[in-house]
RNA sequence: GGCGGGUUGCCCGAGCGGCCAAUGGGAGGGGACUGUAAAUCCCCCGGCUCUGCCUUCGAAGGUUCAAAUCCUUCACCCGCCA
């Protein structure tokens, strides 16, 4: 049964690297194995590339093993050099704090803490290292580092030849690994995945176990997911894909999805979705008999949205991508059904009875752009839109005609970026 | 602690007294093509009360008619030496 597992993340290309694959197929084969991945709150929630690795713990616990996520009160207050070519700057404690609140309630969404053997426990690791006093870290774990190994890790060489590395974020390796020696003698851990950049980090827990405990346990992470042009995943014009509704939108987190590239879906199918292989399959296929109808951007934009934000939210941004790109006329749309799809855009008011602003100054109210400055710029180069007709005239002001049911401008930059005007009737 | 090198717009990186809101590249944005895709081509890319004005070149002072460019002090980074 597990060795399926195993192969299922194979064909989804979800492993990047494991310890002896054979001892880790007679762990997960040998029964419910109890397994950890940390999350270090760097930010007031997750982000897609969270999301990857988050997947891989439900499919895991799907299989009948028992996750431990782990929110890092504890290292979030070091910073993982990892994949960092620069240090960072540390956050202050409180926010920290905050931020680990929010990170596990976001994680308990995807995770199962309710079903005997193999539900899941949250864990933070500020609980075990908060109490270790300096000596005793020194002391007791400290001595089983060596720093010629130490230095040897990417994370710390590459940094070495760039920015330079501080003590603190040197140090980051060593908690971890402690976490990872905790959680294998409280919960009997025997594994910890994690992205592709932690397996210095994980191999470092390995090695205390062995040497602190005798014991073994299994490391395999998970690929660091690109996109076809060599970018970053998740990222917007606007910065990372959150999975907090207050920092992305379910619209805006349903749109991303929409407008992912051809070539990148296939591979955003087999990562995210849950899926049948067959099913999979059959949508691969028809996108690439028929890329523009997209049909698999759909499937994979619905599926995720409805996994992170729920079915009511989903239906509803995609009842707003209908109403707002559909062909028709937006007149023609009922009153209900426009305002919904426009409440899932951002917006502006303007009070009843007062003139409406101009063209430039809607535009900038509404955030769509960043100043007046753009919205100048975007205006001249012909880029705005209102209600889906091209607005040239910077000093414009929209007829009270113009007036979606006495209420509702629909502005638009270049294709796809909406934003909504109500006026307030009080 | 000493000596040397560095800190420029979102990022990289030119500029080294006036012609500098600052060359070039990347990212980003708009248009054309298409499918709310990619590639390609064209254009834009500090802000504003926009033929002008204001704020930017690590920070604060100073020299000068005029400074990102010169001087002083401070902060941070990198290297070498103690």
């Amino acid at each position: 049964m597990t060795s399926a597992l195993i192969a299922d993340l194979e064909w989804r290309g979800l492993i990047a690297q494991t310890t002896d694959r054979d001892a880790l197929l007679e762990q997960l084969d040998g029964g419910s194995t109890a397994f950890y991945i940390g999350f270090d709150p760097t930010a007031p929630s997750l982000h897609l590339g969270n999301l990857v690795v988050l997947l891989v713990m439900r499919r895991f616990q799907l299989a009948g093993h028992k996750p431990l996520p782990l929110v890092g009160g504890a290292t979030g207050l070091v910073g993982d050099p990892s994949g960092r070519n620069e240090e960072r700057s540390l956050n202050e404690a409180e926010v920290v704090e905050q931020w680990v609140g929010r990170i596990r309630t976001q994680l308990s969404k995807f995770l199962d803490f309710d079903n005997g053997a193999h539900a899941a426990v949250m864990t933070n690791n500020l609980d075990w290292t908060k109490p270790l006093s300096a000596l005793d870290f020194l002391r007791e774990v400290g001595k089983h580092f060596s720093v010629n190994q130490m230095l040897s890790k990417d994370s710390v060489s590459s940094r070495l030849e760039s920015g330079g590395i501080s003590y603190t974020e040197f140090s980051y390796q060593v908690l971890q690994a402690f976490d990872f020696l905790e959680l294998y003698k409280r919960h009997n851990c025997r594994l910890q995945m994690g992205g592709s950049d932690q397996w210095g980090n994980i191999v470092a827990g390995l090695d205390l176990i062995r040497k602190v405990e005798g014991g073994s346990a299994h490391c395999l992470t998970i690929p660091l997911l690109m996109k076809s042009d060599g970018t970053k995943f998740g990222k917007t014009a606007g910065g990372s894909v959150w999975l907090d509704p207050e920092m992305t939108s379910p619209y805006a987190f349903y749109q991303f999805w929409l407008n992912s590239d051809d070539a990148d879906v296939p591979r955003y199918l087999k990562v995210f979705s849950f899926k049948s292989h067959e099913e999979i399959e059959a949508l691969i296929a028809s996108h690439e008999a028929n890329p523009g109808a997209r049909t698999a951007h759909r499937e994979l934009a619905r599926e995720m949205t409805t996994l992170v934000h729920g079915s009511l939210e989903c239906e509803a941004a995609e009842r707003a991508a209908k109403a707002l790109f559909g062909q028709g006329d937006l007149a023609e749309l009922d009153e209900r059904t426009l305002s919904a799809a426009l409440s899932q855009l951002p917006r502006t008011t303007v009070p009843a009875g007062e003139p409406l602003p101009t063209w430039v100054d809607l535009l900038a109210a509404t955030g769509v752009v960043e100043s007046k400055s753009a919205a100048r710029r975007i205006v001249k180069e012909g880029g705005a839109y209102l209600n889906n007709e091209k607005v040239l005239e910077e000093s414009f002001i929209p007829a009270p005609e113009s007036l979606l049911f006495g209420r509702f401008l629909l502005l638009r930059k270049g294709k796809r970026d909406l934003a909504m005007v109500e006026v307030l009737t009080q």
